[in-house]
DNA sequence: ATTTTATCTCTACAGTTGTAGAATATAGTT
DNA sequence: AACTATATTCTACAACTGTAGAGATAAAAT
């Protein structure tokens, strides 16, 4: 009942997002665009990290005209609520309070604070 | 103002965790014994993550008896605030929304959920 | 002082991660 | 069909991680 899903390493995990960010599939190009700014990467390098994000199973490929097409397997939803319960359990123990007092620190704004709660009790219903 | 605390692998996590939970300074042999239904290890494997952990400057180190003892030098409180900010930067892209929706899907029951909430509120005042 | 015993340091090694060049393949163009 | 641009695979390598045996040390006991 543990580990579900792998935690990536924070490259493959950067790959992710610029995948997660656009409608599937997407092409090496397009990753390669959205990661432009935010994570600069040699072409092979990413396609290195597509391999690999396929092997874990994050990732189906198909080929697309001259090259290839990726679809994530895994949702950003399942990944965060996975790594979100991983850091709930693993770091915080598993107690509520050191969680509360965990995100309490971690630099959010009290305003950020008040309005976590609202969409917590939002989510609630 | 990224990284101020480098994020710990898996096993120099487990070793500081039990560090944390005992009274410092905290013998080699002592924390063996915290971690020895959690996280069994050789004896000379924990002192090769204790070097690693000295390095990288979350314990020091002192003469004491036979052997040595370890203090940490950076404490839970700051480990996990830092880890919970980088959660919220990095796999959350920083959206409050996206956060408190993966807090939602994380597992938690909803009276953990209203918990949280009342947590949170006592921590904001 | 010698032996025993608990502890530590050094060395090692396989698997993972970050990064990318060289070589290869493939589609589009002329 | 030959050429050119583009994309992919293979290979590589250093740093980091997980794990631990062999050998060195030092404290405690005799």
């Amino acid at each position: 009942m543990d580990e579900r899903i792998k935690r990536l390493p924070d490259s493959e995990l950067e790959v992710m997002q610029a995948v997660w960010a656009c409608e599937p599939p997407v092409t090496r190009s397009a990753i390669e665009k959205q990661l432009e700014d935010s994570y600069p990467i040699a072409q092979t390098t990413l396609l290195t990290l597509l391999s690999r994000l396929t092997e874990k199973g994050f990732l189906s490929v198909d080929k697309a005209g001259r090259g290839k097409s990726y679809t994530p397997l895994i949702s950003r939803q399942e990944y965060l609520a996975e790594q979100g319960n991983r850091f709930f359990r693993k770091l915080c123990g598993g107690n509520l309070s050191t969680f509360a007092a965990a995100l309490c620190d971690s630099g959010l704004s009290r305003e950020d604070l008040a309005e976590l709660r609202a969409l917590l009790e939002r989510g609630e219903l």
